[in-house]
DNA sequence: GTCGTAATGCTAAATAATCAGCAGGTGCCG
DNA sequence: CGGCACCTGCTGATTATTTAGCATTACGAC
């Protein structure tokens, strides 16, 4: 476990959202991303605070910082789908599954595809 | 819209996912079924919040209160649902959907019966 | 009836999160 | 060279969150 799961504030867990979402970002781009942004240096403080609790890393990139999210994307996906199941369909991915085909926006390509 | 969808603290996240996850609880419920459970008094803080905010309600039941999520169950679901599917996979249900059969705990038949 | 248990309401204090501002430093364009 | 634009580092203060404690009321057992 090199990975901290310590409790993420709301703005971390906005932030780190973000740079999953984007897979790395700068700080003025994870600001852009935000609906209702702060100043730019709360954002740096922020990936700093990230940074330090093991979450986000950043590689320099000529003068300024990219961020990136230190634990993989499959990894943290699996874990965010593991919650969503617990919470909300009783422990049954097939429950969620079955909410995910009737949001629609799925082709039926895509659906046989699974099966 | 009847539902505010302020941002919520972690431990009023927190308990609001155990409302969902129980489907209803009383305090001394919820505060059983944290990992880190602060003190009684801070749990029904916490919970009286949630209902100011208009996340959750309670019902009197005898002289206790059981508390309720305000959100149908099926709502909460979708919204984490798309959230989810928007920042971990690149807004594509079927990489979700293909996610949670690969995570296995799905029959054989509900998948097809998915299809 | 009375005592003990368990519940709520409320308040104030400690802790954590959030924010903005200023002081450099670096590269680039005129 | 000089100035502009953009970046980081850091620090302190504001604001939200989280917490515990105490007073009060209701219910049931003895």
């Amino acid at each position: 476990m090199t990975t901290a799961n310590d409790p993420l504030s709301r703005r971390e867990r906005q932030i780190l959202d973000i740079l999953y979402a984007k897979t790395s970002a700068t700080a003025a781009e994870v600001r852009e991303a935000m609906s209702d942004p702060p100043s730019y240096s709360a954002v740096r403080a922020l990936l700093r605070i990230l940074e330090e609790k093991g979450h986000a890393h950043h590689q320099t990139q000529g003068t300024r910082y990219v961020y990136l999210p230190s634990v993989s994307r499959e990894r943290a996906r699996h874990s965010a789908l593991t919650r969503i199941v617990t919470t909300f369909f009783d422990g049954s991915a097939a429950q969620a599954a079955a909410a995910l085909v009737d949001s629609g926006s799925l082709s039926d390509d895509e659906l046989t595809r699974l099966s």
